[in-house]
Formats: C-alpha cells, sequence, structure tokens
DNA sequence: TGGATGATTTTGGTAGGCCATATTATGGTA
DNA sequence: TACCATAATATGGCCTACCAAAATCATCCA
C-alpha cells in the first residue's frame, strides 16, 4: 500500500460529477431502460423542461450520446433515440465475441487462479439472480463478469469498447436472458469459460467466449425477428 | 428512371455540413496533424477566436471530441489534448488485430475475387505513395485498404471502432511507416493478407492481418521508448 | 524570503434571442 | 367538396451576454 491508496481511503467522495454528466446518465439511461423508446424524438426544449438543466448541457449530452450510437440526429429534423436494425446487432454481437475471446484467452495465459476465482464469484451472483428471478442483476452481474474478464488482464481499452457498444443493445440483453433455458445454459456456457481459464487453456477460453456470445447473438436474432426463441 | 433518379442526378451537392461539424472536422484535423499537442490546453475562449464560432458549437465540440477519446477533461481546469501512454497505444494495436483478423477472415470465406482486387488495387496505391514519398499518402491509402476489408463483408460498425481507435493514434502510424524497411516489409505482409484472401484461406487471412498489426505495433513500441529515451 | 491577499483567467452553467427550415393549420378558390 | 397557396407554429442551429466558483497569477507586506 503506498501514499496514493493510503490517502485515497481517508479521502471524502465529492460530488464531484458535473451537472452535465448528470444529465448524461440520466438520458442515457432513459434510453437504456426504454423510457425514450427507439424512434422517439429528442426535442431540445422539452428535455431542458424535464431535465431542469440548460440548453447548453442538454446539447452536450446529446452531441455525446450521438457519438455512442444511442442517439441519431436526422438533418434538419434533430435528434431520435436510434433505432438498432437487425444486422447491426448482429456485428455487435461479433464483435463482442472477438474481443471477449481475446480477454478470455489473455486470462488463460496469465495462469493466475485468482482470475478464475474472482470470474466465479461474478457466476454466482448471475445464477444467484436468476433464482430471485432479478433480471436487473442478471444483466448487472453478467456485465461485470466481463467487466472483470476485462481488467485483470488490464485492458481497459477493449473494455471501453464493448461497454460502449453493449448498451446499444442493452434492450436484446435483456430480452434473451428471459428465454427459456437461459437461465441455465447461459451460465453453463459462462462456466466452460471459467474452467478453460484456470486450465490454462488459452484456445478453450477464446473459442468458450465465443461460443457464450454467439448464442446470445443467434437468440437475439430470434427475438428481433419475431418469432420466440425456442432452443 | 423515375423522378428520383432523375431530379437526384441534377441536384447540386449543398455544403449539407452544419458549422459544428465543420468545426469538430478542424479541431479532429488540427489535434491529428499534430498542430495541437498532447497535454496542450484547449481553452474555450482562444478557440471560438480561432475557429470563429461561439462557446456553444466549441463547447459541443470538445465533448464530442472527449467521447472520441482524442480530447481529456481535466476537472475544474478544463480540456486538454490528450495524452497517449505505451500501454494504452499496445491495447489499440491489440483491437485492431483482433478486428482486423476478424475482417480478413470474413473477406476469405467470401470466395469473390473482386475482394482481392480491390485490396490490390489499394495495395498498389500504397506502394506508390511510398515511391513518391508522400507520407501522407501512405496513411490515407492504408485507411483506404483497411476500409475495403471492413466494406467489402459489409463490417462498418467494426469499421467505426476501428477508424475510431486508429485516429488516436495517428502519430504513431505516421511514424511506424517511415521506419526503416517499412516501405517494403508493411506492403509485403498487406500482400500475404490479400492472397490468403483470393485463396479462401480463412486462418490465413486472419493470422496475416494479426501479424501486419502486431509488427507496426512492435515498431511503435520501440518508437515510444526510443523517444522517452531520447527526449 | 516567504506567505497572505487580491486580481485575473477560465470553466461550468444559465438566460434568452435571432434566423432558417419543416410541419401543420387555415382559408380561399375552382 | 377537393385542392392548393399561405400563414402560423415548432424546432434546430447558432449567437451574445451574463454569473458563480475554482484555479492561477501577481503583488505587496512582514
Amino acid at each position: 500500500m503506498n501514499d496514493d491508496a493510503h490517502s485515497a481511503a481517508i479521502r471524502v467522495e465529492r460530488p464531484a460529477k458535473t451537472l452535465r454528466e448528470l444529465a448524461l446518465d440520466k438520458v442515457r439511461e432513459a434510453i437504456v431502460s426504454g423510457y425514450f423508446r427507439p424512434g422517439d424524438r429528442l426535442v431540445e426544449r422539452d428535455l431542458c423542461a424535464q431535465l431542469g438543466v440548460s440548453r447548453t448541457i442538454v446539447r452536450e449530452v446529446l452531441r455525446h450520446l450521438e457519438s455512442e450510437g444511442l442517439v441519431a440526429n436526422l438533418p434538419n429534423k434533430g435528434p431520435i433515440v436510434a433505432q438498432l436494425n437487425h444486422d447491426e446487432a448482429k456485428q455487435i454481437y461479433e464483435i463482442r465475441a472477438a474481443l471477449e475471446g481475446m480477454a478470455a484467452r489473455l486470462c488463460a495465459e496469465q495462469h493466475n487462479p485468482a482470475i478464475a476465482d474472482a470470474l466465479d464469484k461474478s457466476l454466482e451472483d448471475i445464477k444467484r439472480s436468476y433464482r430471485d428471478k432479478d433480471m436487473a442483476g442478471v444483466l448487472a452481474h453478467t456485465s461485470s463478469f466481463y467487466q472483470t474478464l476485462f481488467s485483470m488482464v488490464d485492458r481497459h481499452v477493449a473494455w471501453g469498447v464493448v461497454n460502449l457498444l453493449t448498451v446499444r443493445i442493452n434492450h436484446l440483453r435483456s430480452m434473451t436472458i428471459k428465454t427459456q433455458n437461459r437461465d441455465v445454459q447461459g451460465p453453463a456456457q459462462m462456466a466452460r469459460i471459467v474452467d478453460a481459464i484456470r486450465r490454462g487453456d488459452g484456445d478453450g477460453a477464446y473459442q468458450a467466449a465465443m461460443d457464450h456470445v454467439t448464442s446470445a447473438s443467434a437468440i437475439a436474432q430470434a427475438v428481433l425477428s419475431g418469432r420466440q426463441a425456442t432452443d
């Protein structure tokens, strides 16, 4: 423990967040949670009233969300909540497969038991949330599983990319985890990732991570095309 | 021949770009080209004067660049040009390797000769630029090589990610391509990618693309540590 | 010389206004 | 009644001006 860690321990947690960041989080959350639906117009002056901030802030927030891909800007018409089409969702899952596969391989090659242990912890949380029918918890702990995967090998840039893409498919994620059998299949697939990592099997971890995302993608495609996923 | 096609043929190409987008491009270009150096403060009112636009615009632009990772915001001190450290650069190259490898594999599996032909065209442009010592041209055509790789298999999301990350290491790229032998080695590695794609060899294309980025990464690391030593 | 104090700079945020375009009423004419 | 031209409204894009709080710099005094 160095001085930094020591002073950090006693440092009072300031709000620190600027109003803009607060507003950004609020609007992002509103979109991700479905309060604003895809295609909904985001009228600047209305948002000002709803958020209680000035247009300056709202505009900066919209610009930020635009570059995140959550908001689309129609020329001469203004911002709307971005609509995710079939193909784009597929591409996002594909990228996640590549990056999460990469991270899983790196974890395995680390030969550090602490990694598998940390992942197991997240996995337990996920299973418990499934048992409790706490779907928000499933999502949160799944995210934290993957965050561990990336942060254990110090890949915060890749984690940032995955995170950025993930918010865009959040509503799909919340549908895929609710499908039949996903409460058994999902954790089983993730357990295979952890197993491979514990064995130090890079190729296996890579493949298992790819498989997990790929199956989620397949379910998402099924959900998107309207028919109910049956497994 | 419908009315749309007819009127589109004669429609005057309006600027269409909003002032904000113009300013965004200007500032991004100024950072990427090195006019603003890493660590430089970006004082809002100074930028207003230099760009000839209002603070509203400047603030939106800074926010946008912040979310792109080109600008960092120090609390209560304001925005500066983001500094790229060793490790982050390595991570960016690693992500590019994963995604470009993926795209190369997809191209190969397409078994479409037109893809290899298009890539060869870009490759010729790169070689010509090297011969002419036109380093800006080398960078531009290298980008277009990779853009082709992604767009030929309709992976515009992945291309967007790669593009986003690439601007952050632009100055490194312009240094790596000037290294000894890179004018021979670089195109040779890219030719291997094209060959594998032409043969329909997915694994080979994946590996060749990975190798190319990996060697660029190695050079970048050398440049970075060399500069740190001499600076 | 060193430190307190005041002035300046700069960000974070607000208010409100102007203009151009796009949509929507509205009303008059065939 | 159907339809078109026109006016009203809504909204984005952009601007100026202002304020408060924090950081920085200059100054002056002990």
